[in-house]
DNA sequence: GCCGTTTTCGGCCCGACTGTTTTCAGTCG
């Protein structure tokens, strides 16, 4: 991935110039370029080749000489002259939080600091005593940091950030002091994974907010404790910021509060050009100083020309123009699902009886699920013999009787076994309502292979669906090594649908490969790939990759009513 | 280093908290 090398190269750069105390919009012009590579949909390479790389936000002419080296050569001598100059353990001291530029290269020019081990060893000594601004309270802080990034600060996945903010939410809401209460942050733009909890309050007693707030029971450590802003840390180390405002500045601060960071910077510069200024407070007239908005979100974009737009949007990748020329994508919502298309029974590895999870799935106010079963190869997921998957058709059949209007399809999800053939013939997949494919086994074939295993299994005119994409498992299994690209082309040319499988630790596709497919004309299917029935509520956590995807309700097979369903299944079946 | 419905030069988002400081620098988000 060239994009995350240059990207990192760019970071680097930026820590590298802060510690020579550069120009700090130098530094950010590299951070921000770092950021947009990481998002970037497209191919680097690519857009090299064709000489576009100056259409990325951020790249001009400097860089985009730097990523054609990086390209070329592998290298960039800019940075290596860079970190000939500067010792990498002073970066390295950076990385403690607390730890800024500045402190790092004193701390460094005075004791020619090698490891942050030696950091906290003469911290502990009492050595750092006598330099400008050291005293007993910043050494504690040196301290505390140092602890934080060893245990690691690692990032939650979207489901657990998800279910932290509701507990928490729960324990403040009924306060009498408080009136408006909401998540802000990447919590409530629905990113994949998040490092902190970000709410936001408006109430007349802050301070009694405050106080309520940094002693509640999940509160392991205070980090801050002020009138308008505090911060926790729970006893699992989730830090946990606080944000109190007048409701007049509640959509100013939400604005502000949920980010991105780069959204709010060209927030405030379209401000600016307007002679208005945006803070968490309001918008307000810069000569007379009078606020013109900021009670509510909508306000807020309006003053500045803008239509609302979807926190899930607010990346700075593009939402902002669509925005200025009106053309946001209406995206898909709850309310647009009319099913669920990957669910497990006791028949393999999931947990319930079919109908207990149909009837779960059916209280939901969906129509139809997709029953989805594990094939006769996954012995370790109970997966069904050629004959008991015909028995629990039949069972199905029964089933449906019962639960009408409610529809169970009968499907599978089968395995695409190493050479790239289907676990079960063809003549038993003609059988199925729908099929879904899945890669299971020999995670570790090369790019190739793997690439040439799934387009096969694509091209098989009885698989609709390939479920989790690229097989990673957040924070356990890398993706396997694939050509995407290739196979979001052949989704779209085959009419298969490439699944956004909604299970917390997978999330696969996620919200830039889900863009990517949407670009390549790709449908896509969203599903919990349920085994025990709360999953089913992952459902959101899929939608919220969607939405970042910018998926509209047409984008989705979920979406269709079954007829319709059925008649595009049968489209590829010919 | 980027960028342009004021600009090809001169701007570049904005504020809270902490700690150490009598008015502010550093860090963070």
């Amino acid at each position: 991935m060239k994009k995350l090398e240059a990207a990192d190269s760019f970071d680097q750069i930026a820590d590298l110039l802060e510690l020579k105390g550069e120009n700090p919009f130098r530094i950010r012009a590299y951070r921000r370029a770092a950021m947009n590579l990481r998002n970037l949909t497209e191919d680097l390479e690519s857009l090299a080749a064709a000489g576009s790389l100056e259409k990325i936000p951020g790249i001009g002419k400097d860089l985009s000489a730097k990523i054609i080296e990086i390209i070329s050569t592998g290298r960039l001598s800019f940075l290596e002259r860079l970190k000939k100059e500067i010792p990498e353990s002073l970066t390295a001291l950076m990385a403690v939080p607390g730890i800024g530029p500045k402190t790092a290269k004193l701390v460094y020019d005075r004791f020619k600091v090698k490891s942050i081990e030696h950091l906290e060893a003469l911290v502990k000594g009492g050595k750092l005593q006598g330099l400008p601004g050291f005293k007993e309270k910043k050494e504690e802080n040196i301290l505390r940091g140092i602890r934080l990034l060893k245990e690691g600060q690692e990032r939650m996945t979207l489901g657990t950030a998800t279910a932290l903010g509701r507990e928490i939410l729960g324990a403040l809401k009924d306060s009498p002091e408080i009136r408006r209460i909401s998540v802000a942050g990447s919590l409530r733009r629905g990113k994949e994974t998040v490092r902190d909890i970000d709410l936001l309050i408006t109430s007349r007693n802050p301070k009694k907010v405050m106080d309520r707030f940094v002693q509640l029971k999940i509160a392991g450590q205070i980090q801050a404790h002020g009138e308008t802003k505090s911060s926790i840390r729970t006893r699992q180390g989730v830090q946990v910021d606080l944000r109190v405002v007048e409701p007049e500045a509640f959509g100013a601060a939400l604005v502000y509060f949920t980010g991105s960071k780069a959204h709010n910077i060209r927030i405030r510069s379209l401000a600016n050009r307007l002679g208005l200024t945006v803070n968490e407070y309001g918008v307000f007239r810069e000569k007379s100083g009078r606020r013109v908005a900021g009670r509510e979100e909508e306000e807020v974009y309006r003053a500045i020309g803008l239509p609302w737009i979807a926190p899930e949007l607010r990346e700075d990748g593009g939402e902002i123009e669509a925005a200025q020329k009106n053309r946001l994508p209406r995206l898909a919502e709850m309310k647009d699902l009319k099913g669920d298309f990957h669910i497990h029974s006791d028949w393999s590895d999931g947990q319930h009886p079919i109908e207990e999870v149909a009837r779960a799935v059916r209280a939901r106010g969906y129509r139809y699920m997709l029953l989805s079963d594990h094939s006769q190869s996954l012995r370790i997921a109970g997966g069904l013999t050629e004959k008991e998957l015909l028995e629990e058709m039949g069972e199905v059949r029964r089933l449906n009787k019962r639960l009408k209007p409610f529809h169970i399809l009968m499907g599978a999800e089968v395995d695409i076994l190493p050479d790239g053939r289907m676990d079960y013939p063809d003549r038993l997949l003609a059988k199925l309502d729908l099929v879904i494919a899945a890669v299971h086994s020999a995670f570790k074939q090369p790019r190739e292979q793997m690439t040439r295993r799934i387009v096969k299994a694509l091209s098989n005119r009885y698989v609709s669906i390939l479920a989790h994409p690229t097989g990673r498992l957040l924070g356990e299994r890398e993706p396997y090594d694939l050509d995407l690209e290739e196979v979001c082309r052949v989704a779209s040319r085959t009419g298969t649908a490439l699944e956004i499988n909604c299970y917390t630790q997978r999330l696969d596709l996620n919200d830039l490969q889900a863009r990517q497919a949407k670009g390549l004309g790709a449908r896509l299917a969203l599903s919990t790939d349920t085994h025990a029935l709360d999953q089913l509520n992952d459902i959101e956590l899929g939608l919220a990759m969607a939405r970042r995807a910018w998926v509209t309700p047409e984008d989705l097979l979920n979406t269709m009513g079954l007829n319709e369903l059925l008649n595009w299944v049968k489209r590829k079946r010919g």
